[in-house]
DNA sequence: AAAAATTACTAAAACGTTGTAGTAAATAAA
DNA sequence: TTTATTTACTACAACGTTTTAGTAATTTTT
């Protein structure tokens, strides 16, 4: 069912139907009632390839993540989809599994107009991003969100990871931590960066320096990453204190306490950034520094969105921060034994 | 970047520069290496809105699931983007969040061949399905995968649902279950049934008739559902075994545990449908039915794109079952004063 | 009552591909 | 040597929309 079919069952012209379904001032008001009634009983729908080539929009956004099993970047497709549905766009979805290569493939792929604008949370092994500004080069709207690129003039949503790098180490000191490892994705990542230097300068504040054994750069892999992390724990002068920057991390912690035979809290205590549900019936409970994931995809798609509607308009160029939270549970609790 | 420029460079016309990007045999050897060339210097990219239009083909499926905060639905598109990245497709992705009349929206949506196939896991509270046997007759090909629609006549992708019913109900009155409760989504999924089937026979193998009291069919809402769950919990006559047919209710119920001061697995023991990855840290540890996610997401891809390639075959028509397996932990062990 | 403006349409040209039909020139077969 | 075939292209008509530029007919203005 196309429009020139639509047209011969009504006696008007292609046009003439096109505009009545577009609601056109041109058309006169028993004529649209007519072409919409005859649209619905034949069941028409616009075609999208013919639509999008005539106008240049696809009516669609890519969202380009490392991971979907993943408890923030779920949420964060949740509420990029709840925006988009409500706008009548359709959401692509691409993973590059942390690897740069397919990054920078999947960035090739939206070139040509396939998608109206992109949203990314950049790969962990992403450290070349001339594909991210070749796709800003060709007008395309982009929005970062969490793992974002500083240098680059787009919108970014982000929530406060030097703060929460602070706040949560000065939670293990609070609770007799004296050696806090921080255990993190690679440090191209700006989100690793801005969390460690919180840690940091938390440690400066009570005159500890920067002590680069206890510094971990994982990189996703998960294999490789329960051996550095086993490493770790497996020292003589082993932390007392975990300072995990991601989810994948801290449940790799967590079975790596269970198979060295470790407690937590009271051998190691163990404070992660984390979304997982399941928080705080693990065991035990973990500590979290929690982001607002479905808002940050909300806010990140309205951005977006507004991007694309009003092109050239440069005053949503800014940084968003929404703010984390710090949920305290077991995991970093004193022990009785302890001062 | 277009055709007609990349023509107008070459000294070509646009048809033989089109044939010769697509490596025809009408093309020579030494022009094809010609436009290849330019193509790749001026970042040629075929514009999928003229293509799609003229082929009629989108090169993209759509896949339709209830949420992606999930750690079932989360592999299940990562396998499937597994294979769609192998093939060049791209993967349209649409939430229900388990409401009927969102369902049909989408559905709706994706008949003017915006998509050439769709990939689903209907949502918990369709019951009426003429929107998917509708798309069907379009001739759209489509694939069923875990919630499915039996009377559908389209390939479907499951796990051995029953068989794992009973294994569950089995293992809890092994050790030591009387009063085993099945909690569960609305009955109208074939999952649901299925599973029941499965703990009712189980049941009836040890001479114990169903008792609707301890049947409970939840609906995909968080909080109602816990209602329910506290309300089983709470009784005097409350059940021993909690078998849960989804992760969510499990979640629930180790929710509603603590809360009531209830201890698993000594007070009442849990099983559940779970691809938890943090099955195994939880307090305590959660026994679970894993159903291998990523492979159905393969699988189930895997018969989408041979339907779509070969259309009109029908060998493909069938079900296929991949099994799950039981994986013993804390939450169902015997404790000391037990038989 | 003539000129101007408005109404309600139609015709036709894009948008960028792809594939069919056509065509010179070169090569092979009769 | 004439005819048939192959090679390597070009021209052009789709695919289904949308939009610009018309155009009769009607209504409004002067």
């Amino acid at each position: 069912m196309n429009l020139k079919q639509l047209a011969k069952e009504l006696n008007l012209s292609i046009s003439a139907v096109s505009k009545a379904l577009r609601d056109s001032h041109e058309i006169s008001p028993a004529t649209k009632k007519a072409v919409l009634a005859k649209a619905k009983e034949l069941n028409y729908q616009v075609n999208p390839f013919a639509s999008g080539l005539r106008k240049q929009k696809s009516k669609t956004i890519a969202v380009i993540i490392p991971e979907v099993v993943n408890d923030f970047f779920g949420p964060v497709i949740n509420g990029i989809e709840s925006i988009a549905q409500e706008k009548g766009y359709h959401v692509l979805i691409y993973l590059t599994h942390e690897v740069e290569q397919k990054e920078v493939a999947i960035i090739n792929l939206l070139q040509n107009g396939r998608v109206d604008g992109v949203m990314i949370s950049i790969s962990a092994q992403t450290s070349d991003t001339t594909h991210l500004e070749a796709l800003k080069e060709k007008g395309i709207p982009l929005v970062f969100f969490d793992r974002i690129v500083e240098r680059i003039n787009a919108p970014k949503v982000i929530t406060d990871d030097y703060n929460s790098g602070a706040v949560a180490t000065n939670h293990l000191i609070e609770n007799g931590c004296q050696r806090i490892a921080f255990v993190s994705l690679p440090n191209k990542l700006t989100i690793t960066q801005k969390r460690m230097n919180g840690y940091l300068d938390a440690l400066k504040n009570i005159h500890i320096k920067k002590d680069n054994s206890l510094i971990l750069f994982c990189n996703g892999d998960e294999h490789k990453d329960k051996d550095l992390i086993r490493n770790l724990l497996k020292r003589k002068d082993r932390p007392d204190g975990i300072f995990a920057s991601v989810e994948k991390l801290a449940i790799i912690t967590y079975e790596v306490c269970e198979e060295l035979n470790l407690n937590i809290p009271a051998d190691v205590k163990v404070i992660c950034f984390s979304n997982l549900k399941t928080a705080g019936l693990l065991n035990p409970s973990l500590t979290t520094i929690t982001q607002p994931a479905f808002e940050i995809g909300r806010e990140a798609a309205s951005i977006l969105f507004k991007l694309i509607e009003k092109k050239g308009h440069h005053f949503l160029l800014e940084k968003t921060t929404i703010n984390s939270k710090l949920i305290k549970r077991i995991s970093t609790e004193k022990t009785s034994g302890e001062k």
